[in-house]
DNA sequence: ATGTAC
């Protein structure tokens, strides 16, 4: 793990939503930038993140700076809420650049419906969509997929699901990568990660995971929400889950091939954290090929899961309920993708670590749903806050390839606040704010009190303020389910 | 994040 040690003369504010960090060190191939308002820079100054912006810093065919956006928080050897692009012919790929819960991501859901209408009917909503949801341990035997239909799964991601008659075909427009990424090797994916994917498809997992149905509070581009489906006290639903064992059992293997290539190919970086491989090399081209097939697991996983909170939906309102898909985020994947460099385009591997893409309207990466829009970009606040609705912008593209960040941050360890605040307490303080929480556990409660993560008002407030993003809408939670 | 530890 990264203890460099990061002189205070070599970080400078650029401005009042940027800092630079000049490589002060000869290990530094390029600067460290951090997006922090003088409020939130505190909290990444004094933790493990600022010096492993330092050591992305020194990854082999680093392009431009070592990112961290404001919700930055320390992580298995780079930041959560790192942005880092490298060259795809002569730089490496990290899966500490990914992280465990490979193609983490939210995917946000419109409903049609009002917030008085929801409310008077949560609990029978939040008790249909618990009924089918799976939640923490609970896995999926009745939706087992395994030998073929994995292989197919690992290589179609949603539109595997959309196939086995988990939702529309339409939704795939508003997926990011339309829901496949287009690379994956399901032949890169060990038996024993695909042992333990096959019950988990359709189920939330733990941690940060949850299913939140959301009032929109307020909206800031009324013409980008509409064209989203939201509007002033309507209803959405937010999901946020990933590629659960299966993902992480993936990132496992690829460390130890990793850990084999570095020695090979004689490359040195300053925490064994951050093993990696060229981009262009054999093990670099296995992980990217596993990681999408990971990535295509989690898609496949949020698709099933919209198909079943529709039919919570339709079950408690009926024909009034019109759950549609307002657009589906990876923030947690590497990908090549071919930005500006010196005026002139260039095919990088950029990695994004608990960090969103946010590409500008007419984007040709963009699916054909939201590309006269522009990216819609969700960022959950901790549970019981607001999340947000943003859209990316080209100063975005331009300055951080393309990425703005991902949530509010934690600041405090799951550990730490553990200790900090009992299941019953936050249960408790949720009620009193108005929030139903169905939760799976009582550890998880504890650990994603409200208190544990960073205001996410501010944290937006410095994308948007950096110009990186543009406001749509604000959410504020009605009923949380949580693993 | 994670059958929360090979």
């Amino acid at each position: 793990m990264s203890v460099r040690p990061v002189p205070r003369s070599a970080v400078e504010r650029i401005d009042p939503w940027r800092l630079r960090i000049r490589a002060f060190d000869p290990s530094m191939r390029s600067e460290g930038r951090i997006y922090a308002s003088e409020g939130l820079w505190p909290a990444i100054r004094d933790d493990g993140s600022l010096s492993q912006v330092v050591d992305v810093a020194g990854l082999p065919g680093i392009v431009g700076p070592s990112i961290a956006m404001p919700d930055a928080h320390q992580g298995y050897g780079f930041p959560i809420g790192g942005v880092a692009a490298t060259s795809e012919r002569d730089g490496v790929v990290s899966p500490g650049g990914v992280g465990f819960d490979i193609n983490c991501g939210v995917r946000l859901l419109s409903s049609g419906l009002s917030a008085p209408e929801v409310r008077a009917r949560l609990d029978p909503l939040l008790a249909a969509v618990a009924r089918r949801v799976p939640v923490g341990f609970d896995a999926a035997r009745d939706r087992s997929v395994s030998g073929h239909a994995m292989d197919d799964l690992l290589a179609q991601g949603a539109a595997w699901a959309v196939r086995a008659g988990w939702g529309r075909a339409e939704d795939l427009d508003r997926i990011e990568d339309r829901g496949t990424f287009s690379t994956a090797d399901p032949a890169m994916v060990s038996a024993r990660a695909r042992e333990r994917g096959r019950d988990q498809v359709g189920t939330l997992g733990s941690g940060n995971h949850f299913v939140e149905v959301q009032a929109v509070e307020a909206v800031d581009d009324p013409d980008a929400a509409r064209a989203m489906g939201l509007v002033e006290g309507g209803v959405a639903v937010l999901l946020h889950t990933g590629s659960r064992g299966l993902g992480h059992q993936v990132c496992t293997d690829q460390l130890v091939l990793m850990q084999q290539a570095m020695r090979r190919y004689g490359i040195r970086v300053a925490d064994r954290q951050l093993a990696c491989a060229p981009v262009a090399s054999e093990e670099g081209r296995a992980y990217l090929g596993a990681m999408g097939a990971a990535a295509n697991y989690a898609w496949a996983n949020r698709q099933v899961l919209t198909h079943l909170i529709g039919e919570a939906f339709l079950e408690v309102f009926g024909p009034l309920a019109d759950l549609s898909v307002v657009y589906d985020v990876a923030h947690n994947i590497a990908r090549i993708e071919r930005h500006r460099v010196d005026g002139r385009p260039v095919p990088l591997c950029v990695h994004r670590k608990g960090a969103t893409r946010a590409f500008p309207a007419g984007h040709p990466d963009l699916p054909i749903g939201v590309r006269a829009l522009g990216q819609p970009v969700f960022i959950p606040g901790s549970m019981g806050t607001a999340s947000w609705v943003l859209l990316g912008t080209e100063r975005a593209l331009d300055e951080t390839w393309g990425s703005v960040c991902h949530g509010a941050g934690r600041t405090l360890s799951r550990t730490a606040a553990r200790r900090g605040r009992s299941a019953a307490d936050v249960l408790a303080d949720l009620a009193a704010r108005g929030v139903t929480v169905h939760a799976g556990s009582r550890k998880g409660l504890s650990e994603e009190a409200p208190e544990s993560y960073k205001d996410v008002d501010l944290v937006v407030g410095t994308v948007v303020g950096a110009g990186l993003a543009l406001p749509v809408a604000r959410l504020v939670p009605m009923g949380v389910i949580k693993g």
